[in-house]
DNA sequence: TAATTAAGGTACATGTTGTACCTTAATTAG
DNA sequence: CTAATTAAGGTACAACATGTACCTTAATTA
């Protein structure tokens, strides 16, 4: 009778099974009662787990969240997003397929994650900035593949420094943290024909 | 001897004098510790007040800390940046101009405060998308009245949608909340020339 | 000078943290 | 198949932060 629930306590899940049980119960948390409100003891709970396991794993809910946005992001892009890339035919059509592939580590990824990450870059730690910029380098060399396959093509291609490379990760990152808009095709379609085609193509 | 601090204990501070005090311990500290790690407590013991005093005032250490940006940004502009728009003879001094002026909020702002900021929209509370939102609409307003002088001018000006006008705000808080470099009037100008004039000028 | 207003101080229940230490289930090796 | 090892679950504790209640007392005002 009650005994049932007693008796199923003693069932112990480890590695993967237990990971992931905490990965979606904080993941359903953050979105509950936000990053700032999370904590060690709400998860623990939630994933039906103790705090002792969760402080010998990760040292700061950051680093749980961390783990979990790498974890989100392989799922939703099933790779490096610079082998994602392909040759469309067109720099707007490469534009958009960039811009609706970087779209989807925020739509499958999790609002949530990506706001918290980007809250703790303001908090400028040290492995943070890391992060940050190693992410910049590889946004850089993505847009530097795509504007190659528009030079090959034989399209006029406006020198640019590095910084306005980032330019359709920036404005992704604007629409998705800074505003709380549906991203639909038709808002990425209007990125890249008022901003994006102006700014690289000459 | 030691009964000066005593007695100096008993002297009350009220109003203004009191209020800046707290703003100033304040901005202190979450430079000192960041937003997440600052607490009421520690402010108060900064501002050698009592929690009892802040509480009464604030509900949460976020009402503090908008308070405090209002507070900045009034001292940083010197009014409202609508008012401050002149204009100077070019598209691209005008736009340079706008950067400069929306830039200073930061600057003087204190970056640590507009972060605060931005991560409390992230957890989309009800207040915080109306700050949002009234931010954008008056933005919006900046950048009507901005390309209004262009075409009194005789240059010609792009038809671009609502959402592509707050671009030079947008670029400036990329700049700031999600990459930690210094903006200097080069960094500036190489917004304006590459991204904003291109997108804004036919 | 008396009444009012607002700052300072104390106390308490509640929740979170990080750590230490122990028990026991699940896995692995001999 | 049993014993050793690994890792999860549980308890306890000191430290700190919260939000509230209630009281005292300095500063302002009427």
């Amino acid at each position: 009778m009650n005994e049932m629930n007693d008796a199923s306590k003693n069932v112990r899940r480890r590695g993967d099974a237990l990971i992931e049980s905490i990965y979606n119960a904080t993941i359903e948390l953050i979105k509950k009662v936000g990053y700032t409100n999370l904590t060690f003891q709400q998860i623990a709970h939630a994933a039906k787990t103790s705090r002792t396991v969760l402080y010998r794993r990760w040292n700061t809910k950051f680093d749980l969240i961390h783990e979990i946005m790498e974890y989100k992001t392989k799922n939703a892009l099933g790779g490096e997003l610079i082998d994602k890339i392909e040759d469309t035919g067109s720099l707007r059509g490469d534009l958009l397929q960039l811009l609706t592939l970087y779209q989807s580590i925020y739509t499958e990824g999790g609002l949530e994650i990506m706001n918290a990450i980007l809250f703790e870059i303001g908090q400028d730690s040290e492995k943070l900035s890391k992060i940050e910029t190693n992410a910049r380098n590889k946004n850089i060399l993505v847009m530097r593949k795509l504007l190659g396959f528009a030079k090959n093509r034989g399209e006029k291609i406006k020198e640019v420094s590095d910084a306005t490379l980032t330019l359709p990760f920036d404005l992704i990152r604007v629409e998705n943290l800074l505003r709380r808009e549906t991203m639909d095709a038709k808002r990425l379609e209007l990125l890249v024909d008022e901003i994006l085609l102006p700014v690289f193509l000459a």
